[in-house]
DNA sequence: ATATCGATTATCT
DNA sequence: GATAATCGATATG
């Protein structure tokens, strides 16, 4: 059975075309959606907000390049960059055209498709405390959701037929937190980590700011 | 639980 | 030529 995400709905471009911290609090409780066979899906619960040109540690920071470019275009895109030789990354732009913030994707609760993930990453799930190990990362979740800067760069991920997209099925987030952002060097104190501070799927640590 | 380190390559200086 | 929005393994408390 394909778990068809029936009562996901699509976010409107308009949930993305805001300041990137208010869509980095907002998303957290929405879903992702890889189609296939069978459909993948998981909760978003861990997001950093990054604020463009402004922001010493923001891919935009220096202006736009050939690799930057979906930043600088209208909101709700997928941002996917390759990072350490292994990795990508997974970001959706926000604000609008010309204007670069964006939200990094650091973890997600795992919901469908558990086994397909597990394929994806190259592991096996033994129980219940594998979870953790399906999508807890911004590498992690990219690599088991098949996402890679040649497939889904660029990619509207408010489109539901566009085959990765973001949706909402009512959760109300809980117990929202913030931190500093995780592995920068640059701007490495303000509190632009967003999470649900219940989840055990947070990648890092889960001591709080505020 | 926290710390350190090597792997590996696109991108930029 | 240096760096990087990471991961997995290893070491130590």
């Amino acid at each position: 059975m394909p778990d068809p995400p029936s009562n996901i709905r699509p976010l409107p471009r308009a949930f993305f075309a805001r300041g990137a911290r208010r869509v980095a609090r907002d998303i957290l409780g929405k879903i992702l959606v890889r189609e296939g066979t069978p459909c993948l899906t998981a909760r978003i619960v861990e997001v950093e907000a990054y604020l463009g040109d402004k922001d010493p540690a923001a891919h935009a920071y220096s202006g736009q390049t050939l690799r930057n470019a979906v930043l600088f275009g209208p909101p709700g895109y997928a941002y996917v960059y390759f990072i350490y030789g292994n990795h990508y990354c997974l970001n959706v732009s926000c604000e609008r055209e010309g204007r670069a913030g964006c939200v990094l994707f650091r973890a997600l609760e795992p919901l469908t498709g558990l086994e397909a993930m597990a394929h994806a990453r190259g592991i096996t799930l033994h129980s219940a405390k594998d979870y953790p190990k399906l999508t807890s990362g911004p590498g992690r979740l990219c690599e088991a959701f098949g996402i890679t800067r040649a497939r889904d760069n660029g990619c509207d991920l408010t489109l539901a037929s566009g085959g990765l997209w973001i949706g909402d099925d009512g959760f109300r987030s809980r117990s929202v937190v913030l931190s500093p952002r995780i592995g920068i060097t640059k701007a490495a104190t303000l509190p632009l980590r967003y999470f649900l501070s219940r989840s055990p799927f947070v990648s890092g640590p889960k001591t709080s700011l505020l």
